[in-house]
DNA sequence: TGCTTATATAAGTATTTAATTATATAGTAA
DNA sequence: TTACTATATAATTAAATACTTATATAAGCA
């Protein structure tokens, strides 16, 4: 009983899924969650372009945001109805976790600064 | 070992399928080869945009032809170096072969016709 | 308060895309 | 040959898309 999603929706996810960016975007989160400014280190486009990707992957509920005071950190949404068949995809792609590593991308916020509140 | 396939080719492949009626065309081939004519009946967009479609999927190896007479037939290309990552996903997605089996489409060629030339 | 930083939104633009209609190509059959 | 059928290609168009710059919002800090 694996098709629980319908040809419509698959071809929207798949849609989303086709863009180099966001599809680098996602399998990035997969390594590990990410804010908004590391992700404008990691590519090569504007930080608009970068908002408006992620809003697009949050509209349908396959990424989640975290607000740390001005900071917004950006996850998998594994609660997502769809996240096994996103998954499923991103399990063959090749591992982004090295190029998150070699470019250093660190977001300020630290837990420290969020707790001295 | 999984990932023979890059972020660039695989989201190449991945517009290729975000769209509606390719992604239904593929799943479809996933149930037997269909020849155009059967193709131009079970969808709602002109003969042309029909071939248009047909042609990027063979652009990027994911489909084959075969011709037979005036009829030209296609068929999943099984040999495709991204075979592995489009069988995947196909999987997830709803059985198209009754939807074929209803619409009672059928391309006139038959065995017979093609031996007696 | 005003200044800075992080992010989102608005507006505009160039490119891509999926469709259409019209036409070309090629096989079959009279 | 001519006519018919199946398919492909060309040309065009409307809509979608991915980006840009400019601006708005909102949080943190002097």
């Amino acid at each position: 009983m694996k098709p629980s999603i319908s040809m419509e929706q698959a071809s929207k996810i798949l849609k989303l899924l086709g863009e180099r960016n966001r599809l680098t975007m996602m399998k990035m989160l997969e390594a590990r969650s990410l804010c908004v400014c590391e992700f404008v280190e990691l590519f090569n486009i504007s930080q608009p372009a970068i908002s408006q990707h992620l809003r697009k992957l949050k509209d349908l509920g396959l990424i989640q945001e975290e607000k740390k005071g001005q900071w917004v950190h950006y996850s998998i949404n594994s609660a997502c109805e769809y996240y096994p068949f996103v998954k499923n995809i991103l399990d063959s792609l090749p591992d982004q976790f090295e190029i998150i590593k070699n470019s250093n991308v660190q977001c300020n916020v630290s837990e420290d600064s969020m707790l001295r509140k």
